[in-house]
DNA sequence: TCTACAGTCTACAGTAACTGTAGAGGCAAG
DNA sequence: CTTGCCTCTACAGTTACTGTAGACTGTAGA
């Protein structure tokens, strides 16, 4: 199968047949030979080409990046360390956000303990998320009974 | 101060001066009054609401939650189940990109870990991202270390 | 062969949640 | 009065795609 339409690379690589078009607009794919009536078709690099993109940005890597590494594939008589260093400020990037999740994780977990029926004027969700509460004499009220609940 | 500019709600909250206007443009935050010459003037009112719609984002809300949790605090005689579906559906995601987060984190270790100098031509972060490797004295890991794609 | 239908083409608009810019006018301090 | 920052509107740009319209192509069945 040396040549493929893109429905069958797009089959291939689980990359969906705009997106494909899209990343040969945006020169991460090049332009590949056309049939007869203008069809692209697509040869084993292609697949390979846009396997590694699609694995990247599995990896969270942005487009630019990708670029880069592609460059550094085209040139590979560099140093590694270049690569590495990518991969390091990807790396920084994903522990970033993994530490703010837990923090968004903790905080929502929080907020549903508490949360325990009632009426929306005393729901601690709204509470937690700055609402001015006004119920100080019902019982699902407030931040008091947020703090002192613990979480499950 | 009952009465503020931009300038000071956007600095009373840390929501930037442009976001502001586009929360207004989007109807998150009510139109405000103007001064004589136009200019946007704030109450106390609209440094609340910024402020729980800036700790909502910062939750990672998107705006159409958002959006109905202030619908739910404009009426908040209905049930309080709403406001926790909502909070739980919020979790569930937050969870979701959590387990994600960390399996990309073990990957990108292990490639750097890996990637201990060289030339490019061998390099195990491009192996891994699925460069079709020369060096056959080293088996790396498959491309399919992440099943667990958002879509497509 | 005809016909139905899935696949492909280009070009452009839309998405989320903002950010940035241009060009004009406003306001307070020195 | 001038300097310099603040604010205004309106619109374009960002990222990484996704969706749509309208036309053409390729293929399988009757």
């Amino acid at each position: 199968m040396s040549s493929m339409t893109i429905g069958k690379l797009s089959a291939a690589t689980r990359v969906k047949v705009t997106t494909i078009r899209y990343y040969e607009s945006i020169g991460l794919l090049d332009e590949p030979d056309r049939s007869a009536s203008g069809q692209r078709l697509y040869g084993d690099t292609a697949v390979e080409r846009l396997g590694f993109i699609r694995h990247a940005r599995d990896l969270g890597f942005p487009v630019p990046a990708i670029r880069e590494l592609i460059s550094l594939q085209v040139e590979p008589s560099w140093d590694c360390a270049v690569v590495d260093q990518i991969a390091r400020r990807q790396l920084g990037e994903v522990r970033r956000r993994l530490t703010q999740l837990e923090a968004l994780e903790a905080e929502l977990k929080r907020m549903i303990t508490a949360c325990e029926g009632g009426k929306i004027a005393c729901c601690s969700v709204l509470a937690a998320l700055g609402h001015h509460e006004q119920c100080l004499h019902e019982e699902h009220a407030g931040k008091e009974v947020l703090a002192a609940r613990p979480s499950n």
